[in-house]
DNA sequence: GGATCCAATGAAAAAGCATCTCATTATTAT
DNA sequence: ATAATAATGAGATGCTTTTTCATTGGATCC
């Protein structure tokens, strides 16, 4: 239930928390990686006139929360997905958008590897994989 | 000769992009990577008079022509350094902004593979890890 | 060298994304 | 229900980057 993660994470139940939540759950049922705006939209298609800056400032609180993941990708604006718990990169699609995700037990080993060798503390990492999906190759 | 490399790449030579191509060499000796803001107060202090407007541009322009690289690193503007032809990702320091250098081709392996089972055709990627430098860690 | 042509530049305006301000509204605790 | 307080909406603002356009400067041909 969603009103407990909003009490979880210290914050009151509103109607916008709620159905940015709600929006969130629904399109990550498609994988979906959504930016402010595309939250946005969606409330707007949905009739609730709810202004940007709240969904800027509710999303930037849901990531403070844990709620919600923050990604940059090349040349788009921040895109968020609910944090499912796991963690997990993405392949991105340079000519639809597509995003599919996958994990490398390998690839995360080597990097911690890697961290220790040049003497840093590994906090976080980010790894993009860009290229032409499979629909996009065929429809070319 | 940066001249040639100007006229390599389809660009008049002229005042602005020879210093801004000196100051990325010069720079690049530190394995500094640099802002745009960084290469204009760097020009500043060296009396030349040009605009932050064209160092944008020419920076864009050097990247089109493959002579320098863009990154974006979290939280952060874009940062450009010439390119040396070889590829390799970046590990950067949270604390001081340090940013230090590594290639891994067990990662870069694994890329393709992971790719080609996500049936993408691979045209680049971005891995960047973030931690604490060691300088740091001693001056915690 | 000088004239000509077109690209490059500088300054300011504009664009784009994201955050902040502050008066109003809604939620929570009592 | 009331009071206390946090959240919201609309617009202003901030910050990075791009664009516009009049002017300047580099390249080419003589
Ligand atoms: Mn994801
Ligand atoms: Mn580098
Ligand atoms: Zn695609
Ligand atoms: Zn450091």
């Amino acid at each position: 239930m969603e009103t407990q993660d909003l009490r979880n994470a210290g914050l009151k139940v509103t109607l916008p928390r709620m159905k940015i939540l709600e929006i969130l759950e629904r399109e990550q049922g498609r994988g979906r990686h959504l930016s402010a705006e595309d939250v946005y939209k969606i409330l707007l298609d949905e009739g609730e006139k709810i202004g940007l800056a709240t969904v800027y400032r509710v999303l930037t609180q849901f990531e403070a929360a844990g709620l919600v993941r923050r990604h940059h990708f090349e040349g788009g604006n921040s895109v968020f997905e609910l944090n499912r718990g796991g963690h997990h990169d993405h392949i991105v699609c340079l000519k639809c958008g597509r995003i599919d995700e996958f994990t490398d037990e390998e690839i995360e080993t080597r990097q911690r590897q890697i961290a220790r060798q040049l003497n840093y503390q590994l906090k976080d990492h980010s790894l993009i994989l860009y290229g032409i999906c499979p629909a996009c190759r065929n429809s070319a």
